[in-house]
RNA sequence: CGGGGCGUAGCGUAGCCCGGUAUCGCGCCUGCUUUGGGAGCAGGAGGUCGCCGGUUCGAAUCCGGCCGCCCCGACCA
């Protein structure tokens, strides 16, 4: 047995972990093109089952999917001119077609908002038109400088969530329910607690009124921004004339929100809850929730457990099986490969239980069922099989976030620190640090290149402390806010 | 774009300083024996040593240029 099978420690480098967990679960891979990468399909598995929980999310709350061109005219992303500022510097542009020059350059869509508010503005013309509810599921790009496996890469798979209403409140109130949305999801189905709050000026997305946010914390204590929702008031709608009549006989203009998740939580699922053995995923997200591995010494034993495994496999799998009742199972019937060397496999991808039969089991018509978070084994009857393993699922699933909320808590700071402490801590440990913050920028500005830490959010009232805290960790002011202080990622 | 590192079989590597046709491990193929926590033995396949040029009788090795990747910064979902 030699060295290389071992992934490296989280403990040693954590980066370096994180790569190559990535790369030997086979969740990704790189490409031969910079700075893009290859969703592999356990890795794409785990975007569908997000995908299918998140779009039943979006319809279940009034929205429609729909698709708009990749391609974007250049002097679309020009009309609003703090988003052009924003995004102009990461866009691809296509200047040649056909083996022609463009009379006008395409920019391939970094993000949909000025495409698809131009073609709102063609089909509202009452309130009565109004709200729009659409999402669109879709792959973006952005020049990247640095690139990271599902963190940040150039091209990602993403939704987009655009909506336009009659009022300011009304979405406003929009731009909250989704971000409640994100927040259900990520605790919800990848077991992976979030703080929401509103972001500062100088994080906020670029032609937006207001961004809201989701963020998470890694296991190296880092922060990962996993969801934004805006308010994006009329600045686009005034660039591209989306405007109405209302119940008054007045021409306005329409208020749009927008929002998105991208495959970057798959990222945040690997750092919330991989371990040093390798990925742990979440049942409800698992492409694989229970992988059977039949074990014999003979000829018979092979062919006898094998049976027993796939009949096992198809009652509980069966496509017949209305979907909640369903349970993913693969049988691992690789024969050549020491049933060892199959655990290990399963347990690098993360998949949350395992069914061990083998002869001795066929006599008691039982098995060894193995939970991936916590490693306990225990003896389990084939008949009680369809009874019991949805609750063992939602058990880890619950025990997870448990785990997963309890390192959050674990690693954030409350109670009052002076800026010298606070960049201990961020040399350091690293964490969240909740302090007050007088709102000057550039206090904020000068923060982050001192610690390298931002303010992540002013978190909503169900995160602040119990006490908020009157003065700002820096300046001793008076604080403006709560905030919370991390490296991100 | 600045700093650092690295490109040798599918993967990971030795060799490079000191030039002579490439080492080892994993994986792969065949056979036999194995299979309740990473199997053993035997045999075998697989290489334009990132690319281009130079020096030399001879280059993985020395020199020049280029390309790519990773890490750390600046910038960002």
């Amino acid at each position: 047995m030699s060295d290389d099978k071992k992934l490296t420690s989280r403990g040693d480098n954590f980066s370096e972990w994180y790569n190559e967990l990535v790369l030997r679960s086979e969740l990704a891979d790189y490409s031969p093109v910079r700075g893009c990468m290859v969703i592999r399909p356990h890795g794409y598995g785990i975007w569908e089952r997000m995908q299918r929980a998140l779009d039943d999310m979006f319809k279940a709350t009034g929205h429609v999917n729909a698709y708009f061109p990749l391609f974007i005219p250049e002097s679309f992303l020009s009309k609003e001119a703090e988003h052009v500022e924003g995004f102009a510097p990461e866009c691809a542009v296509v200047t040649m077609g056909g083996g022609k020059v463009l009379e006008e350059r395409l920019v391939i869509r970094p993000t949909s908002e000025t495409i698809i508010y131009s073609m709102f503005a063609k089909w509202v013309q009452s309130y009565r038109d109004l709200p729009l509810l659409y999402n669109q599921w879709a792959n973006v790009v952005r020049w990247e400088m640095r690139t990271r496996l599902f963190l940040r890469t150039m091209e990602f798979l993403w939704q987009e969530g655009h909506t336009a209403h009659a009022t300011h409140d009304e979405a406003e109130v929009e731009a909250r329910k989704m971000l409640g949305v994100y927040r259900e999801f990520m605790e919800g189905h990848m077991a992976m607690p979030v703080i929401t709050g509103l972001k500062t000026d100088s994080e906020r997305f670029a032609g937006a009124l207001r961004t809201y946010c989701c963020e998470a914390m890694m296991q190296d204590n880092k922060a990962l921004q996993a969801g934004t929702s805006h308010n994006l008031g009329q600045n686009f709608a005034k660039a591209f004339d989306l405007s109405f009549q209302n119940e008054q006989g007045e021409q306005a203009f329409a208020w749009n929100t927008s929002w998105g998740v991208s495959t970057r939580m798959i990222g945040g699922l690997v750092m919330t809850h991989g371990d040093d053995a390798g990925l742990r995923l979440p049942p409800r997200l698992t492409p694989i929730q229970v992988v059977i591995v039949p074990i014999w010494k003979t000829d018979d034993e092979r062919d006898a457990t094998i049976a027993v495994a796939k009949r096992i496999a198809e009652e509980l799998g069966s496509f017949k099986r209305p979907d909640h009742e369903r349970i993913r199972v693969h049988v691992d019937d690789r024969v050549g490969i020491k049933p060892g060397a199959k655990y290990y496999h399963w347990e690098l991808r993360g998949i949350p239980l395992r069914l061990e039969i083998g002869p001795r089991d066929l006599a008691s018509q039982s098995g060894m069922l193995a939970r991936r978070d916590t490693r306990e084994k225990r003896a389990i009857a084939f008949d009680v099989l369809r009874a019991e393993l949805p609750e063992i699922l939602d058990q880890i699933q619950a025990d997870m976030l448990t785990a997963a909320r309890a390192r959050l808590e674990a690693n954030s700071i409350r109670q009052r620190i002076s800026y010298d402490e606070f960049k201990n801590v961020m040399e350091g440990p690293g964490g969240f640090v909740y302090a007050g913050w007088n709102g000057d920028p550039a206090i904020e500005q000068r923060v982050k290149e001192e610690t390298k830490a931002t303010i992540r959010c002013i978190p909503d009232p169900e995160f602040r402390s119990p006490i908020a805290p009157t003065t700002c960790m820096v300046t001793g002011e008076p604080a403006k806010h709560e905030v919370i202080w991390a490296r991100a990622y």
